[in-house]
DNA sequence: AACAAAATGTGGACAGAGTCCATTTTTTAC
DNA sequence: GTAAAAAATGGACTCTGTCCACATTTTGTT
């Protein structure tokens, strides 16, 4: 009986096993998939299913008390590292997720210039690209030269 | 035989009357999925691969005729709107997607603090929320009050 | 215009992630 | 302790997207 079952409660989030293994699961490995965090509950309680990973994770986002990430061709990751302010940095090639901190008080492109009358409720950001372990590796072989700065113009590549 | 000829050609890639028609497709419907445009190359010339569709949508995106985006919860979605630097907004219930230009020239978020090695090569940037549609089918229903400003420091919701 | 080689397209099987559902088990609240 | 409510189970199923072997179309050339 530790801090998660406190979580829990304070949520108003019925305590049980599965849910505690799954909170101490994602604690221990952050931004580790659905599947990931089923294997390491298994090996701590002996079983939890599909579901119960799923719903537990699902209500968790939802209370704010994880996060999700769902970078592109890949599964959702989860973090509960939440309540400060960081964004992503995720490998093309090995899809290894680190955290970046957020320059909080700049956010100019943070602020979309045209919100079309949506209520807009977050910004995410994700820098994509290849990891020092996979910049080894493969070294020279993405197209093109990249600047390291001036992100935001390359967002996508110029025409022709 | 109009322009998108030429762009194949441009790109050394074999003209198809599949990829054709599915450069039209896109230009006629940005942000649409792979099944939407496949739907859509049908209508026009009858028949065609979900192979053929990925293959192609692949390439294009690969020569960057193309851009793709991968929302959280969706399945890829393509558009031909190359070149210029803008991001996106999404509706969580319904998925819409639009364009909102990017403020080129400021980019202090955009710029990794820490890049851990990676060799960074792009910034994606997007904001979730509730297209004006869907805020008058169930309008108040979000959890919370949401400030639609500082959406660097709302990219996390607070804890507890 | 015709041909051979190379590149594409086709269709169906298959895989990974996630959802749905009816039923059983556990929590919670009284 | 008990009943009602909430979760968990596990198996079927859906949706995207990929793999593969074989048929078709493009290209580049003659």
């Amino acid at each position: 009986m530790f801090n998660s079952t406190a979580i829990l409660r304070k949520h108003g989030i019925p305590v049980t096993a599965q849910r505690l293994a799954l909170l101490r699961a994602v604690g221990a490995r952050p931004h580790a998939t659905a599947d990931a965090l089923a294997e390491a509950v298994r090996a701590e309680i002996g079983t939890i299913s599909k579901q119960a990973v799923y719903n537990t994770l699902g209500t968790l986002v939802e209370k704010g008390i994880l996060r999700r990430i769902q970078p592109a061709g890949s599964p959702a990751r989860y973090e509960g590292r939440v309540g400060d302010n960081h964004h992503h940095l995720i490998c093309r090639s090995c899809g290894k997720t680190v955290d970046v901190a957020c320059v909080v008080g700049e956010r100019p492109c943070l602020r979309a210039s045209e919100d079309s009358g949506f209520r807009i409720d977050e910004a995410e950001v994700i820098f994509w690209g290849t990891c020092p372990r996979c910049l080894g590796k493969d070294g020279a072989q993405q197209a093109g030269p990249v600047k390291p700065q001036d992100f935001c113009e390359q967002t996508n590549k110029p025409p022709n």
